[in-house]
DNA sequence: ATGTTCGTTGTTAACGTGTGCAGCTGTATG
DNA sequence: CATACAGCTGCACACGTTAACAACGAACAT
């Protein structure tokens, strides 16, 4: 069958312990025997038996990356993004497990016998049942994309404040000043960030806020075209909209298109998130990508810090976004 | 630390064979004392360490899925679709361990004893060096989406001439004749399974196919671009092209629009594969989807049944594409 | 009464690896 | 010259689980 380090140890004169030593490069073994032993094992192309391993280690070399569910279709971006991040961190030393939360009707098969890490990429509340019990079980973690109010947790997000700041701020320069704002889902963190982004973005440059230009909605596509809808009535209608999600600023564009309006031409329309559709969409939708793929980068390397030294830091980091300008803001007088 | 099943023998005075069987559902153990230890241990919440599992039953567990690569951007939507459909199979009898092929140097760490099989799912033949060395190793695998061509494997690919033959039948049902078709790259087998049901689907229907109807692209936008640009040269110009891809479908409209023609009303557009872009272009495209998370459904579980059985047939199986009807055909007279 | 078989349980070894401890050799130190 | 010590190697056990085999009592057949 396949080669052990006993077969190594026959064959070298040695016993199995020194092959263990060699191979894992321990100070006790003589220098020459050392390579001797290393050369023989790349020449039978040993491979360790990571059952062994994990048994006597008490390490398992797995790695959990679990997403709040893979049922619903709005993720595949974000599975794209997560697992290439994670896995260029990881490269061969662990193997990535990837599932999502909803799939389990129990949890008792997550233990740190099995996971040496866990990685949640968390885009709804709905896991925080999770995110305790990993908790409970004391196994490394951390939580990508979705602030964890109680910070006993270590938590990578996005910037998003500063992402809406830049985005406004951008709107600002292209020579808007009629700027309005529909909002997400008034409960969620990203809302408020978001919304104290704009609100900063304005102040800063001195743009007046009118109530009338806030709007609110829940980050589906329907709250957006009803939002835009109401904007519309106006006497003086905005010229720009911040949607704070792509979604929304969809349902935002087909609102403004049905009044016989184009974007940017007579409304211009940002949004938030970069979804992959936002390329697409005719205009192309200027928007702020959240850096998904660098969170989870981020994310992998502080799990694997935390995994070796055995303590960390539980901090909430913030990872910068990205403006990403396309074609659906118009720059009219007095803009750049 | 956590506990194991001597802890749990102590505890039910028996040994921790007995332990063991009771678990195991094993015939040996007296009804009684089975569900005694199996209620004890779940009072404890017993949970076996599956490496010492793994170690002697020389099952690690592991399930690889390999991607061609995790770093060109085209296939978020199929990770997401092969991840959602191989995870509903193995529920959590297996762990799915997600990879690049690419992210390999070496494959030295692919072996029977980390994974109990492997599913890859292939966009390029780039990765045949890694389904031939996964072959040598005789790990069970099967390969999805790309046919291969010595046989000497299990393999579940899209039905693409079926496929083609479908969306070019719809075509001439909305009363399209004059049908040109742009070939995909000429060494692919999928290039040739829809040009094959491009020609059926025509000579079923007793449309002529026009030798200046078939342009040769390569997959690639702009190659659908050069390819449209060509046929808009011809005195009578085609009123329905099938691109044998969404990207090149991509390329063709843009030639289209910039002849001052539009799409459906001058031309109308269909391409194939339904990438996830396709549902947001304008007009959104009329396309054939390839049943990704189905082919990976149907892989998983086939498989399982070649880990369990050591043996199951070679075989090539087609999985059914399906038409998705969108805004990019018009029906002209003499359609439905 | 003795042997046979069945049903149930225990003893022991095995899987492949890592590690505490002992042991060996040679050299430096007193 | 005896002792200490450093450098290197091996023995034996451990990790948690499964399984071949032995063992035991009871029931049954001879």
């Amino acid at each position: 069958m396949s080669v052990t380090i006993k077969d190594i140890a026959k064959l070298a004169n040695v016993s199995h312990t020194t092959v263990s030593r060699a191979l894992n490069d321990s100070p006790l073994i003589n220098q020459e025997t050392k390579e001797r032993i290393q050369q023989l094992a790349a020449s039978l192309h040993y491979t360790p038996n990571y059952s062994a391993k994990s048994l006597v280690l008490d390490r398992s070399y797995n790695l959990g990356l679990f997403f709040s569910t893979l049922h619903t279709g709005t993720s595949a971006g974000f599975l794209y993004e997560a697992v290439k991040g994670v896995n260029e961190v990881i490269e061969d030393r662990y193997n990535l497990i990837v599932r999502g939360i909803d799939d389990y009707k129990s949890f008792h098969k997550i233990n740190r016998k099995s996971y040496d890490g866990i990685i949640v990429m968390s885009q709804s509340a709905t896991d925080q049942p999770f995110i305790d019990y990993v908790t409970e079980r004391e196994i490394p973690l951390v939580v990508l994309n979705r602030q964890i109010e109680h910070g006993q947790v270590m938590n990578l997000i996005p910037d998003d404040q500063r992402g809406a700041y830049r985005v406004v701020e951008y709107l600002i320069s292209q020579g808007h000043t009629n700027i309005a704002i529909i909002e997400g889902k008034e409960n969620f963190k990203s809302t408020q960030a978001r919304r104290e982004g704009y609100r900063q973005a304005m102040e800063k440059h001195q743009v007046i806020v009118r109530d009338e230009y806030r709007e609110r909605g829940n980050y589906d596509v329907e709250s957006g075209y009803a939002a835009m809808s109401r904007l519309l009535t106006l006497k003086q209608r905005p010229t720009a909209v911040f949607c704070c999600n792509d979604e929304m600023a969809l349902g935002a564009i087909k609102a403004i298109n049905e009044k016989q309006l184009a974007v940017p031409g007579d409304i211009s329309v940002v949004g938030f998130d970069d979804q992959l559709f936002s390329a697409f969409v005719t205009p192309a939708l200027t928007t702020v990508r959240r850096p998904i793929e660098e969170i989870s980068r981020e994310g992998a390397a502080k799990l694997l810090t935390f995994i070796e030294n055995k303590h960390i830091e539980k901090e909430t980091i913030f990872i910068h976004t990205e403006l990403v300008i396309r074609d659906s803001v118009k720059t009219i007088a007095g803009g750049v």
